[in-house]
DNA sequence: CGGGTTATTGATGGTGTTCAAGGGGTGTGG
DNA sequence: CCACACCCCTTGAACACCATCAATAACCCG
């Protein structure tokens, strides 16, 4: 058994994510995300042990999945849809941690409380994992236990590389960094010119790269004018994706 | 078995970290700081099977211990010292993703190569796997693994934490707060009055607060002529910790 | 259409950076 | 033990980037 993670599982096919209507899965076996997922750590013969633990939901755009505080009931894998993931401080201010898509998985640290909150930006469908009962499992299984940790250490390599990009870089470079990372999220292959959804508003996108929503407007539009973006509704189209490379540095 | 982590587990005594000249460990079983750190997940009676694996290291101030991209032939427990962990942008700009200090663990991904380097800020001590060895010893102890997760985790929510630092906190609030937190980690209870070793320099803080150097200089001396803060060799004593906390809000 | 939300664009300003100079501590060597 | 050099830190002044304030435009759904 190895507790390397490979690129490939832990990346998303663009199939499962650019489908908004993804996520009908009635039973683990058929479901087209699940090599991509925590569950992709069982055998097919152990899929009824997890199944007997999780719940699907259906939500809508805006809908709450769990706010910072609450009690971890359940831990999720989204599949289908996109999910906001924050911070709040009291006075307002908003910090996005990440956007989960299909495949990831929300509530790795096991804790009895969440630290952060969920909301949806499109509608989706999430597998709700019973908290208690799942980490139950874990003690059954192993290698589930290993491709959560291979899942946990990996958002840490992003979470720091996200610390740089905010700690350290400057507004057009943080843009470029986002759109970047996130067509790789889509699985678009790098150096060809792609249209990427753009399921989160600019102000989504703002307070994921701690900026405003007006400068972040403003680079986009800069970007627009100096034909490395094409506008596209809800997204860009990546017209050259070497120069939006070249910003980042 | 639980997965849960106490405060008490994750955090790290003061006796530990204030006492400079830590980490003459002979072996597992004396090792005062065991408790604190991943080896802690063993019982006593298996501290061989890691004793088998490790081996001590001595270094002195300034020593790098690995870099960005080396390969990750061993990983580590800190048993005494300050670790500045950082990376690295092609032009020069850099951001410290945090600083370790004596229980802490450096390479919970357990990928093949670092994404980070690591630099001693004081004399030290580690402790460091083999690492192909340590994640074998993990298929075998499944009580290592839900440990190393527990810090994985943990480590995230700090991250996490960091974000919001980093994307929305004014600088005063970035110094405040960066004071606490190092003040908990330090193990000295909160509202009183403290004194705060603080073996790294203005341009670690600033660097790891996404600052400039005058920035953190200029906020501290405001904070000295506030008499929130005390100015003391190598470190800082907090005369006012509740107009500390509530700088941060 | 029309009302509300979200995004764009412009003008102005503030927080933190940059540039520059001086101060203070530490260690070393005479 | 003092002198000096070096590094780090502090402080000041000017500037730049991005935020803020403000108004308009585009979009979305009803």
């Amino acid at each position: 058994m190895t507790l390397d993670v490979t690129p490939e599982l832990l990346g998303r096919s663009a199939v499962s994510n650019c489908r908004s209507n993804a996520g009908e899965y009635q039973n683990c076996v058929g479901c087209g995300i699940r090599r991509f997922a925590v569950c992709g750590a069982l055998a097919e013969n152990e899929l009824p042990e997890i199944e007997a633990i999780v719940q699907t939901r259906r939500y809508e755009p805006r809908q709450t999945i769990f706010q910072e505080g609450d009690t971890a009931h359940a831990i999720y894998t989204i599949t289908g849809g996109t999910v906001r993931l924050q911070r709040d401080l009291p006075d307002g201010r908003r910090q996005v941690i990440g956007f989960a898509v299909p495949g990831d998985f929300i509530g790795l640290s096991l804790e009895e409380s969440f630290t952060f909150s969920a909301d949806m930006l499109t509608k989706g469908t999430i597998c709700a994992f019973d908290r208690t009962k799942f980490t139950g499992l874990l003690t059954k299984k192993p290698a589930l236990m290993h491709r959560l940790h291979a899942i946990a250490s990996h958002e840490l390599g992003i979470a720091q590389e996200q610390m740089v990009l905010l700690g350290r870089r400057r507004a057009d470079e943080r843009v470029a960094a986002f759109l970047m990372s996130w067509g790789q999220r889509m699985r678009h292959p790098n150096g060809v010119a792609v249209t990427l959804p753009l399921p989160m508003g600019r102000q989504d996108i703002a307070d994921y790269l701690g900026l405003t929503i007006e400068t972040v407007s403003r680079t986009l539009s800069r970007f627009f004018k100096e034909r490395i973006l094409l506008d596209v509704p809800h997204g860009v189209r990546v017209l050259d994706p070497e120069r939006l490379r070249a910003v980042v540095v």
